[in-house]
DNA sequence: GTCCGGGACC
DNA sequence: GGTCCCGGAC
């Protein structure tokens, strides 16, 4: 385990990407605003999208005092584009939240973030153990992946108890020391590194302790939902008639071919 | 053009 | 289980 996570750690401080909301001098933590701002917009687009609508955004919205004092149509403006307008929404509500009933702090506990707007598991993990260096799962689409196919575990994409458990285990692979980054560093790898298609197992930093690795199978993790697309039949039909009755004829190469029907 | 991934919430 | 939206893959 300590091997595991000095793994992914000494990669991380390798080769995280540098993005917006992560400048930060080292020594400092993150700026709990930025993250909120941050991870909602990511919370529905990938992270090359999110950058310029960030950077936009924290001008106009420098911190949680500006954002809180805004009018819904603005934020809505600023958001146009990023799609999933509901989260502007959440985001604003969630800001005159923090202001009116936390005195402008964020809650250190996922119990009291999760009734919080527009926060739900993966972000109330993703605020605690980024702003507050906590050990608290921050299980998104990416470290679901990445923990499936570390323990070749049957996860499913989407499901609720795939995700509980991938909180579990990752809760579990915690270092003590640097929980907030090792919580980042899973994420980065699953967005960089374990992708979903044509993942660059060469590159990455926990293959020799990667049992779909090791046993060939990374392709088939996690499993995905399997969507019961119900059989869509084409049917086509030739139309007969004698001079008197109206006949129907399925195509020869359809469902019961050559059937007649009576119209 | 069609399919799919992505969190929260209803 | 449905909805919100967009971008990327194919």
């Amino acid at each position: 385990m300590r091997e595991l996570s000095d793994a992914l750690l000494a990669w991380f401080d390798q080769c995280a990407r540098k993005l917006p909301w992560r400048e930060q001098a080292s020594d400092t933590r993150r700026d709990p605003y930025a993250v909120i701002v941050s991870e909602f917009m990511l919370q529905q687009t990938q992270v090359s999208t999110v950058i310029p609508y960030y950077s936009r955004f924290m001008e106009r919205f420098p911190d949680l005092l500006t954002l809180a004092s805004a009018e819904e149509p603005e934020v809505l403006k600023y958001w146009e584009g990023l799609g999933y307008y509901r989260r502007a929404r959440q985001l604003l509500k969630l800001a005159k939240t923090l202001v009116s009933d936390f005195s402008g702090a964020l809650p250190q506990d996922r119990k009291t973030l999760l009734k919080l707007p527009g926060i739900g598991e993966y972000t109330a993990g993703a605020l605690l153990s980024f702003v507050f260096d906590l050990p608290e799962p921050a299980v998104d689409g990416n470290v679901l992946r990445v923990v499936a196919r570390l323990d070749a575990e049957a996860y499913t994409m989407g499901d609720v108890k795939s995700q509980a458990a991938a909180r579990e285990r990752v809760s579990g692979l915690m270092p003590p020391e640097r929980p907030g980054d090792f919580s980042e560093a899973l994420i980065e790898l699953g967005a960089t590194i374990c992708l979903s298609s044509s993942p660059l197992c060469h590159d990455c930093p926990m293959s020799h302790v990667c049992r779909a690795y090791q046993q060939g199978v990374v392709a088939e993790y996690p499993l995905r939902q399997k969507r019961e697309k119900s059989p869509v039949s084409q049917m086509s039909y030739v139309l007969v008639h004698d001079g008197t009755h109206v006949f129907c004829r399925r195509r020869s190469e359809a469902l019961l071919h050559g059937l007649y029907e009576f119209i």
